[in-house]
DNA sequence: GGCAAAATGTACATTAATGTCAATAAAGAA
DNA sequence: TTCTTTATTGACATTAATGTACATTTTGCC
């Protein structure tokens, strides 16, 4: 057994039962974070948990926390990006879908789920649906489009998005990246430009044939 | 303490007990569908339970397959529906998110959630998910479309209707029925004729004003 | 080295679930 | 009426989780 020690010189911390914590509702849901698996997994007393947490609730408010912090600002930032044309602007919002420090989407299914089974999760999320809206409906109407229509593709947009990562698919950056330029035209109903596409390939390592 | 029976004069029955996992699965997921608070619901002793399952896990087989039965059919028969238009076509295929006899958004919800903790459950929801885009991609063919931005297309139409599931929104059908015509434009890239809305919204007994 | 704070561990009490078994009750048929 | 099938129940054994109390160890600091 190796006894992995943080910066303090002790084995556990807040943030390592955090960690197990996270990666334990991402694999198996909500129910899946219990205490004594996660002792388990991290080699230490099941009470030792109490050290850091009340208990079990405690911790499962920090994860949500941590996920409305992380999962709701990248759309909102990317939404509100620099771009000359509208399909510029959706591929800033694609960069959400391609980089987990901007949208964590295990995370956010995994949070969605857990709605399922709890009031208080499900009006958070749906705050949180309602910001990301928002963001992505004022993004249409700077680019020229009427409320009602701004509305539709907004929600378009976000929807496909919500709907890929229910799917829990796990295809290849290739295979994404090829119908990206359909989905563009689909959305915003123009088709982008060459040189936009290259853009945003370059910056997501992608090397289309 | 009433006493419901049923026909055959027992007050449990197979279906009694899959009926109440049903209703526990679509309100608070698969975890809450323990056999206790079950036969609390149902005013029966927890034993009684084995006498129609061997065990809770034939009891999640059931619904499985009652979902697997349920809600892959409706959207693949709407899809091959007869139809003049594209546009008409995909508005059969909306008779599907409007009719929970076509398709039960909340049970579809709840199993995907599921999916999560069970690799077995994953691979039934692929499955599912592969048969209804399939369906889906052929109808946009159907009416001329190329193979690359059908399969595009029947993508978006069927994420954006996962992702609002997703939502667990409840927002009252007028105000979906609103945003319909500008749905149907955008998926197909054509306008809808009045004629074919109006016809759409009678069978869904809805009069916009 | 010794002390106090920080972290860990052991023992205990409790709860909610699972499933088996054997006893019983009710319904329908002979 | 009696027998059989179908259904129901209570008693038991087991497991996995929660949280509390208290003892012990480890670490950093004086």
């Amino acid at each position: 057994m190796e006894q992995v020690l943080n910066d303090s010189g002790w084995r556990g911390s807040q943030e390592g039962w955090l960690e197990a914590a996270y990666d334990s509702l991402l694999e198996s849901g909500v129910d899946s974070v219990k205490i004594l698996p996660l002792a388990k997994r991290l080699n230490l007393s099941r009470t030792s948990f109490y050290w850091f947490f009340k208990d079990r609730e405690e911790l499962l408010s920090a994860l949500l926390a941590r996920w409305r912090e992380r999962n709701t600002g990248g759309v909102i930032k990317q939404s509100e990006a620099y771009a000359e044309s509208l399909a510029e602007a959706m591929l800033n919002v694609f960069d959400c879908w391609l980089d987990r420090n901007l949208f964590d989407s295990k995370f956010e299914f995994a949070v969605r789920s857990w709605a399922l089974q709890s009031e208080d999760i499900l009006a958070e999320v749906q705050k949180a649906d309602q910001l990301r809206l928002d963001a992505l409906k004022r993004m249409f109407i700077r680019f020229g489009y009427e409320e009602d229509p701004a509305d539709v593709r907004a929600r378009t947009t976000y929807l496909v998005q919500i709907g890929y990562i229910s799917m829990q698919s796990n295809e290849d950056t290739a295979m994404r990246m090829k119908r990206i330029p359909e989905y563009i035209a689909i959305y915003t109903g123009q088709v982008p430009q060459q040189r936009e596409l290259d853009r945003f390939f370059a910056r997501h390592g992608h090397k289309p044939e």
